[in-house]
DNA sequence: TGCTACAATGACAACGATATCTATTCTAAT
DNA sequence: ATTAGAATAGATATCGTTGTCATTGTAGCA
C-alpha cells in the first residue's frame, strides 16, 4: 500500500498531466477533453486520491463547513433536523458544526459571531427559536449566507424555510369541532418562539369561523416542555367552570404533559377529555392512549434548508422564490373522542 | 472597520515582531518572552485576528476535525453524548462532524474509512452500538486514534470509557429483591450490543446471589425499543405461569413500552406489577406513574471519551491509565412497590 | 576577558490545492 | 494558405500558517 496520501500532483504525473488540468476534473470546470477526463479520473481511483480539504480550503476561502444552530429541548425535532442536514450536506461535500446555545443568554450573539469567526463557516443555518431572534439576525451583520427555519414571523432574510403551523392548528381546531367539540382548552408556547403566535391565530380563527365564542380562560401558557403541559392542564382542569371537553396543546411534550395530569387527576382521555398535540413526536404515539397530532416534515425542511444554502453559497442559483412552506398533516389517533 | 480578515502578517507587523513569534503565541510554544507575548496578545485583540483553521491544518497536518459514529434510536442518549463530545471539543479548538450511520449495513465498514479519508478526520469517536463492533473496528486500520464509548465487551483499543452496567444492573435487581420480590421479569436487549450482557448478568447474579432460581421463561428479548418493550411485556405478562410482580427492562424506551402494554391490559403499575428500567431517560420521569430507573454520567462520559482523544492526539498525554468507568446511580420513583 | 550555553527571535521553505496568465493545438472561416 | 477564436493544457504565483534552521543577545563561569 502506499505509505502517505496520494496529492494532487501524485495524479497528475499518474496521468502525465498538469496538475491544473487534474484540479479541473476535480471541480468540474470547463475545458478538460473527455479523454483527459477519464484519465485522470482513473488516476484518481487507482491512487485512492481524495483532495485535502485544508489546501482547497486555504487557496479558494471556503472552509466546506455549515453551521447549525439550536435550542431547542425537543431531541426528536432535533434529531430530524440534524438528519436532514446532515445528509444534504454530505452529499454537497460539506460537513455540519453544530451550535446548541442558549437562546435567552444576553451574550449569545457575541458568542455566535465568535463562533462563526473562528470555525469560518461558509453558512449558518438558524432553528426556531433562534430563527426569530430578529435582533440578533440583524446584528450578525453576516458575510455568510444565512439560511433560517420556520421563522414565525416574517423575516428579512433573503432564505428561508417554514411550515404552514396556522393552517394545521386550523385544521387540527375544525377536526375537534367537527367532532363535537365546542370547549376546546388550549396551551400555547412562550413568546418569542414563533410558532407560538401562529398556532394560536389557527385555533383563534377556527373557532370564530365555526361561530365559537373565545373563552380567555380557556387559553393558557405553557414553554413548550413536558412540564409545563403538566401544570397548565392543572389549571384547565381545575377551572372548570368553562366546561372544557378537549385540550389542544401546542406540542407533543405539552400534551404528554397533559396526558400525565389527567392520568393523576384519573380523568380519562379521551372519554372525559379529548386531548390533541403538535409535532407527531414519538411522545405522541408512544403515549397511552395515544395522541392525534400534527406531522410536518421536518427532516425534508431542514435538508431543503441546507440545499439552498449551498447553493446560494456556491452561487450555483441565481433562480429567486427557492424559499419554501412544507405542508402538514393531521394524524388521527386514540386520543379524541366524538362527542 | 477593517475590511479583510487580519492574517497572521498583520499582527505581526502590528506587533513589530516576525510571523514566526507570533505563531508561537498562538500556539503556546516556549521561546516567547512574556514582554513580547503579551504585546503580541495586545495586537492579536487590537486586531481581532483569528488563525485560518485551513492554513492551519494545511502546514501542521491536522484538521481539528472530530469524527462521531452512532447508530442510536435513543434521541436523548445521543443528545448527551452530543452536548459532552461538543463542549470538550470546543474548548480545545475542534469541530465535531457527525456520522449517522446504520450499523446492519454491510458497507458500513467501507462507508467510516471513505468518511475518514474525504473529511481528513484528525480523531474518532465511536458510540453503542458500532463501539461493539469488533471486526470493524479491526478492520478500519486507523492511522488516526480511536476513542469507544461504552464497549460491552473488552476492547483491544487503547482508548476507551466505560460504565458499570452490570453493577448497576446487580444493585438494581437486588433493590427489587429487597423490596419483597423474588418473581422478577427481565426484559434484555439485543445482540451486538456491548449493554446486553452486561445487564443481563447483573440480574442473573443478584438473583444467584440471593438464592433465588432463576426461570427462563421470565427472560425475554427486545432491542432497545419502546415497541419491542411493548411486544416482550405482553409475553412476559401472558406467560403468566410463573405469577411474575416486577420487570426489570434493559433500558427505559422499553421500560415505557411495558408500561403501554400494562395500561393497556389495565395492570396497574406498580400495584400488580412493579417497574424498573435504565437510562434515566426523560421517558422514564414523564411516565406516569414514573419510572424507577439507573442513571448514568452519559454527557460526562462523553466528555471525558473526546478530552483523552484529544490529549492523544496532541500528544499531551504520555501517561497510561487514561480510561476510566464512570459510575451509576439507582434512581428511586414511583413504579416500584414493596410486597 | 573570552567562552559557552541557552533563551529569544527571525528568515525562508513548505504544506496541497486553486487562480491567473500564457502557450499550444485544433477547427472553421476567410 | 492564413488567421481568428475556441478548446485544451501547462507554468507559476499564491492562500496563511508552521517547520527547520540560523542568528542574535545575554547571563554564567573559568
Amino acid at each position: 500500500m502506499d505509505n502517505k496520501k496520494a496529492t494532487i500532483k501524485d495524479v497528475a504525473s499518474h496521468s502525465q498531466v498538469s496538475i491544473k488540468t487534474v484540479s479541473r476534473v476535480i471541480n468540474n470546470e470547463y475545458g478538460v477533453s473527455k479523454i483527459t477526463k477519464s484519465r485522470v479520473l482513473n488516476s484518481i481511483k487507482a491512487l485512492d486520491y481524495n483532495p485535502n480539504k485544508a489546501a482547497q480550503g486555504l487557496r479558494s476561502k471556503k472552509s466546506f463547513l455549515i453551521g447549525l444552530v439550536y435550542d431547542n429541548p425537543d431531541k426528536f425535532y432535533l434529531s430530524d433536523i440534524q438528519s436532514g442536514v446532515l445528509e444534504t450536506c454530505a452529499i454537497n461535500g460539506f460537513s455540519v458544526v453544530l451550535f446548541p446555545c442558549n437562546y435567552q443568554k444576553s451574550e449569545l450573539t457575541d458568542e455566535l459571531i465568535e463562533f462563526i469567526k473562528k470555525t469560518n463557516l461558509d453558512g449558518l443555518i438558524l432553528t426556531p427559536p433562534i430563527s426569530d431572534m430578529k435582533e440578533l439576525v440583524k446584528n450578525l451583520q453576516l458575510e455568510i449566507p444565512l439560511c433560517v427555519v420556520s421563522p414565525g414571523l416574517l423575516t428579512s432574510n433573503p432564505l428561508w424555510v417554514s411550515s404552514d403551523d396556522f393552517k394545521a392548528s386550523y385544521d387540527m381546531t375544525c377536526h375537534l369541532i367537527n367532532q363535537g367539540h365546542r370547549d376546546i382548552g388550549f396551551i400555547k408556547g412562550h413568546k418569542g418562539h414563533g410558532a407560538t403566535q401562529h398556532r394560536l391565530d389557527g385555533y383563534l380563527n377556527a373557532l370564530s369561523d365555526n361561530n365559537i365564542k373565545i373563552d380567555d380562560r380557556n387559553i393558557t401558557e405553557g414553554d413548550f416542555s413536558f412540564d409545563s403541559g403538566e401544570i397548565a392542564a392543572k389549571k384547565l382542569l381545575k377551572n372548570k367552570s368553562p366546561k372544557i371537553t378537549a385540550i389542544f396543546a401546542s406540542n407533543d411534550a405539552m400534551a404528554a404533559g397533559v396526558m400525565k395530569a389527567a392520568h393523576k387527576a384519573k380523568i380519562n382521555i379521551p372519554d372525559k377529555i379529548s386531548l390533541v398535540g403538535f409535532d407527531n413526536s414519538p411522545t405522541a404515539s408512544q403515549a397511552w392512549p395515544s395522541i392525534t397530532t400534527i406531522g410536518q416534515p421536518i427532516k425534508e425542511m431542514a435538508s431543503y434548508a441546507a440545499q439552498i444554502l449551498i447553493d446560494n453559497i456556491s452561487n450555483k442559483s441565481e433562480k429567486k422564490n427557492v424559499n419554501k412552506t412544507f405542508d402538514s398533516e393531521l394524524i388521527f389517533r386514540e386520543s379524541v373522542r366524538k362527542i
